[in-house]
DNA sequence: GCACCGATCTAATCACTGTCAAGATGAACT
DNA sequence: AGTTCATCTTGACAGTGATTAGATCGGTGC
């Protein structure tokens, strides 16, 4: 039952790129089902495979929701060079990288709740990932050091600085969607007044910190 | 069978308040074994009932769920109160409602977990745990006020500065115990410094989009 | 005192999950 | 051709959330 797909090309084994069969089919799931519905047998089902096939290619579940993880950071990180021209002013790169990432969850919120599940999970980025989101994470350096906040023989306070950027993005990301922010996005015309609202706020708690 | 506790007094019923047995029972298994293990039998185990018992008190594992996420919240609250004194100054309060968030994460990572996973799963933070973020939002709230950043009758531009507050202390707390900060938080000689050193760096993102 | 009622708990069961061991299949190499 | 080995299936196991029917026991009304 060997299938040549005239667009993926000849198969070389029995499936075929089940390895890539199964992201495809996870991806799907996470889409129309959540995260909560992400079970290997479900992805195996939507695959068209045995419930135990996907054990060939990854060692269990774990490993297959980091490889889902991976693919997430990657996408993740296009989207953030997508958004972010580097012929743009370096404080609107940094804050296009931000948005980059609160749209991102908002557009794939699945898949970004496994990415950081994961992320957790594994208490690090698998190598992989942890190279999708170096780039992302050097886009950002890139911006922040040309936006001359911090000086980039200042190692450690870079970092520092760009890793306080992450953490705000991404917590806004997580809780961009909640319910309870409907009343004052209605009454600023918007989700995007919002955002925009927000962000220019995000400087507040530095701010007072530095006077203290 | 009627057990008669001579520390918890007579009990009203079969086996006492089982609701409540059961909540520290979650809790219980939360800090032993992390949030992926909790499931309602090992709940019920650890309570010494049955599997199907909890099911009189919670409508199904996830309003069990809701039920540590609620308590989690009325506790976070607390220590956040706790943490930020009224007659300090107010940058030191908001600096220290943002600390004890990070804190608490770190301090009871598995519940904080479940807090954030339910609000998602909800969309929304739940009413009650509402209540309790209310309180603590408004302690927020009157902190902010003080600090004299927003005057205090621009009601949206208060409400986006404390989310935007909100939301990176989140974001720090969700990644905080990330392993990919190790190495730098060794270079900085602990987490502490660490931690000081982020949230002084926390106000670059918003002083960028302001200027932009 | 006693029978009843209803809340509480148990037992038994179902569909589903992650995981593994053993066997079948077939592509590639000799 | 035949062999080999990764690939995939079958069948099984324990653990899970959830539902049903039945046992148990406290409190209420007579």
């Amino acid at each position: 039952m060997k299938l040549t797909c005239p667009i993926t090309g000849p198969k070389p084994y029995h499936h075929g790129d089940l390895r890539r069969a199964l992201l495809e089919a996870a991806s799907r799931v996470l889409e129309r089902e959540g995260p909560n519905a992400l079970s290997l047998r479900a992805v195996a089902r939507e695959a068209g495979v045995s419930p135990a096939a996907p054990y060939h290619h990854f060692k269990d579940k774990s490993e297959l929701m980091l490889a889902i993880s991976e693919e997430g950071f990657d996408q993740l990180y296009d989207f953030m060079r997508q958004s972010s021209d580097p012929d743009a002013p370096p404080m609107e790169r940094v804050a296009a990288i931000g948005v980059a990432d609160v749209e991102f969850a908002k557009a794939h919120p699945s898949i970004y709740r496994v990415m950081y599940d994961c992320s957790r999970d594994l208490e690090a980025l698998p190598d992989k990932a942890h190279k999708a989101e170096d780039g992302a994470f050097s886009l950002l350096k890139k911006a922040m050091i040309d936006l001359g906040v911090v000086s980039s023989d200042q190692e450690v306070d870079l970092e520092l600085a760009c890793i306080a950027a992450w953490c705000a993005a991404h917590g806004l990301a997580e809780m961009v969607g909640f319910r309870q922010f409907d009343s004052l996005k209605a009454k600023m015309g918007g989700e995007k007044a919002f955002l925009a609202g927000v962000l220019s706020h995000l400087g507040t708690f530095g701010q007072a910190r530095n006077r203290g």
